[in-house]
DNA sequence: CAGTGAGCGAGCTTCCGCTTGACTT
């Protein structure tokens, strides 16, 4: 063999060896291949910081093949990414593999087409040591925080916690956002707006307009409406303004996150895990990148399919910079591999998935919308506030053809086209109604999965690789966040509204600052997070990531020595972790929320070895109960503690045995005759009924409620199972392959899809 | 489930970033 040449990810070996032919042979070395152990710190601190590699159990079997591959080979040619970590990634390979300078090539490609790849072959360099010392600084910052930090907070908060630089600034976002609204007093204003319709117009023609002051109490309002009765409304002036409206960047994994949690309602994991299906069948370029750039093979062929299909007017070829702090570029935006693929086949998800990035990528290589922006103002006789219509109008629809990026303001409507009458100035606006409306000021919103991705990358916190995990590991692996729904307040609120010459009050009941599925903070996260800040603020400072990422930098650029800038960061870093650790002292939260209306008892919220929970009284007869998912002991009100102590509750009785609701790990459940049934989704464990509970019962002891399908003779079930239908033989499960409808399933089809499946898994 | 730091102590937990399966009913 001649040449070995060996890259990060299986997905691109194919291609590029189709590309190099048979004097090459490709091959990945699945990510890293080394990293410090994992018994212990991996760092020697006392001599220079240095690191103790090892290669990893799942590694082994990939490095001995690469070794043996690469004895053989006259050249190596290490094509990792061109970034921190790919360098890092060719060095490894280099001293684990035994490579030698005359025998190994270092190269780099920034998009996988033969042009880009050729030209790498044609232009190797060496390893660049200081990149990769820049890579080791970061590896052994990371290991040394996260190391001496989660120890302390084993032994001063609770066992198998953790801290590092990424999660803990990421968990602090989701805390300080939780005190500003906790800190936050809404108040009420009111907005009015009235319906115009302009003389010489149709009676049916109404002009909707908005009052540029908002007034603190209902009697300001009331009074505004009182002097609007008999008053001349004319139009005092209308400003027209051309306005562009500019196609956004190509997907990187931050923005197609985000974009697919709002248009599609997609988790962070599951827009990864989609968008890596269709990364493995070829259909879109690599999905962790934080570059916007499109190859120049893409932005042609995205030009000839707009000219093509839209025309040349709506052509624009553009190339996005990419502005996000600390983004290394390695790769290509997210892109479809080929613009002519309009659809592909796939689950719904798959195909909504890559539309979404199909019309992201050809919209940004198309024209700006052009806009006409009306600004119309009208006066009143009585009063000198002002009303203002605002329409805009699409003059030319350029890239909103295809696409109109989402916003996680959820005030905003999306911008839709507002269509006014031709209006002039003087003309007389009669005014068919007007409304008084109470609203609220907001407090700031929570975050989502995606929005806070979206903040850590702004802050430069964290890698396109990491967003994903760095959400699992606070959420189901720390346990310090949940992604929940607060359910908002109830305000009882007064409108008002002049029709002719009656003023109306309406009084209307309204649920404000409700959200759903966010980021809530559990009281865990709470204490870390204040335990962090109180002694380890310069760490869980929000710019702390972009400071370690100068000095990086000056290693990067041969400016300083690696060791030398962990030297300075961890001296005063590693005396405050013992001065810490000498302070046996320990702090729990705790509050007194009020007394007990039925006895009279003190009602305690506190931190326990099992987590926070209220309790009822002191001494023996005291009550316990957990606190619910996101309460907090600092805000939980009495009136929802006590609510806690509602469940188990004995809702009746079937057959002489008692049925008890109540709630577990798993959701609320009915207990009964020693079995228990879950509840189903939105059934309220405080208010279900007897005989919904005997229903649930009786349904299911039914064995055969989830088999869709049984045939007896050869032993197969067709079972409706948690993931969807699949088929059940002797006790082993089979999935059901794709475009197979689980109701058209004959026994012989079972038996067909047993034998494929047989094989596959051998 | 247990129960809301009396003591002792062995042995465990943990970071970030680069990758993909293997696994789950």
């Amino acid at each position: 063999m001649k040449n070995l040449l060996i890259v990060e990810s299986p997905g691109k070996v194919k291609t590029i060896q189709k590309y190099l032919g048979n004097d090459y042979t490709v091959k990945a070395s699945i990510g890293h291949i080394r990293d410090l152990g994992q018994k212990g710190m991996g760092v020697d601190i006392q001599h220079g910081f240095k690191p103790e590699y090892e290669v990893p159990a799942d590694k082994k079997k990939i490095v001995a093949e690469l070794k043996k591959l690469a004895a053989e080979a006259d050249m190596v040619w290490l094509a990792s990414d061109e970034d921190r970590e790919g360098e890092a990634i060719s060095w490894h390979l280099f001293d684990t593999l035994g490579l030698t300078e005359d025998k190994s090539k270092r190269i780099v490609f920034h998009e996988i087409t033969k042009d880009a790849i050729l030209n790498a072959i044609k232009t190797p360099r060496t390893i660049d040591m200081n990149l990769v010392d820049a890579q080791q600084a970061r590896r052994v910052l990371d290991r040394l925080v996260g190391f001496e930090l989660s120890p302390i907070l084993w032994r001063k908060i609770q066992p198998k916690l953790s801290a590092g630089r990424v999660q803990s600034v990421a968990l602090r976002l989701i805390v300080d956002r939780e005190r500003e609204i906790m800190a936050f007093k809404k108040e009420p204003f009111y907005r009015i707006e009235a319906t115009f319709n302009p003389e010489g117009t149709k009676s049916s023609v109404k002009v909707k307009a908005v009052l540029d002051n908002k007034f603190d109490t209902l009697q300001q309002a009331e009074k505004f409406l009182q002097d609007s009765i008999g008053a001349r409304f004319t139009i005092k002036d209308i400003q027209q303004k051309d306005g562009v409206r500019v196609p956004a960047a190509p997907f990187t994994t931050s923005t197609l996150q985000q974009e697919a949690s709002r248009k599609l309602h997609l988790t962070v994991s599951t827009t990864m895990r989609l968008a890596q299906a269709l990364y493995e069948r070829g259909l879109i370029t690599y999905m962790r990148t934080d570059s916007t750039n499109l190859s120049s093979l893409a932005r042609s062929t995205a030009k000839a399919f707009i000219c093509d299909n839209f025309g040349p007017e709506y052509s624009r070829p553009r190339q996005y910079t990419t502005h996000s702090k600390g983004a290394q570029e390695a790769h290509e935006a997210i892109r479809p591999t080929y613009i002519q693929n309009t659809s592909i086949e796939g689950t719904a998800q798959e195909k909504k998935l890559y539309d979404l990035i199909w019309k992201r990528t050809v919209a940004s290589q198309m024209s700006d919308a052009k806009i006409l922006k009306t600004d119309i103002a009208v006066e009143s006789d009585r009063r000198p506030e002002l009303f203002r219509i605002q329409a805009s109008q699409i003059l030319f629809d350029g890239f909103l053809k295809l696409y109109l990026e989402g916003t996680d303001d959820e005030t905003l409507d999306e911008g839709s086209d507002v269509i006014l009458p031709g209006l002039n100035l003087g003309q007389a606006m009669n005014c068919k109604e007007m409304r008084g409306e109470c609203k609220f000021t907001q407090p700031p919103f929570r975050y989502s999965e995606a929005s806070l991705v979206k903040k850590l990358e702004e802050l430069g916190i964290g890698r396109p690789s990491t967003y994903s995990p760095t959400i699992t590991t606070l959420t189901t692996g720390r346990g310090y966040v949940v992604k929940g729904d607060k359910p908002g307040e109830k305000e009882t609120v007064v409108n008002l509204k002049l029709t002719g010459d009656t003023i109306t009050r309406s009084t209307k009941t309204e649920v404000i600052g409700s959200e759903k599925g966010k980021l809530l903070p559990q009281e865990i996260g709470m204490m870390v997070t204040d335990y962090l800040m109180k002694n380890f603020d310069g760490i869980i400072n929000y710019d702390f990531t972009a400071n370690v990422e100068k000095d990086f930098d000056l290693v990067a650029a041969g400016n300083r020595a690696w060791n030398a800038v962990i030297a300075d960061f961890y001296t005063p870093f590693h005396k405050k972790v013992e001065d810490v650790l000498s302070d046996r002292t320990f702090s729990r939260p705790e509050r007194e929320l009020g007394k007990d209306p039925e006895t009279g008892l003190p009602v305690i919220a506190k931190f326990g070895q099992w987590g926070p929970f209220v309790q009822i009284g002191e001494g023996e007869n005291r009550r316990f109960a957990h606190l619910a998912a996101g309460q907090l002991i600092e805000n939980v009100t009495l009136e929802d503690a006590l609510k806690l102590f509602e469940l188990p509750r004995t809702v009746g009785t079937l057959d002489g045995h008692d049925i008890v609701a109540t709630k577990g790990k798993f959701g609320p459940y009915i207990k009964y005759n020693g079995k228990n049934f879950s509840l189903p989704k939105g059934c309220n464990p405080l208010t279900v009924t007897e005989q919904e509970c005997q229903d649930i019962i009786k349904s299911s002891s039914d064995p055969a409620k989830d088999q869709l399908a049984r045939f007896e003779s050869s032993d197969i079930t067709v079972i409706n199972g948690r993931y969807g239908p699949y088929i059940k033989q002797n006790g082993v499960n089979y999935k059901i392959p794709r475009g197979t409808k689980a109701e058209s399933l004959t026994e012989e089809k079972c038996l067909e899809i047993i034998k494929s499946a047989g094989k596959a898994k051998k």
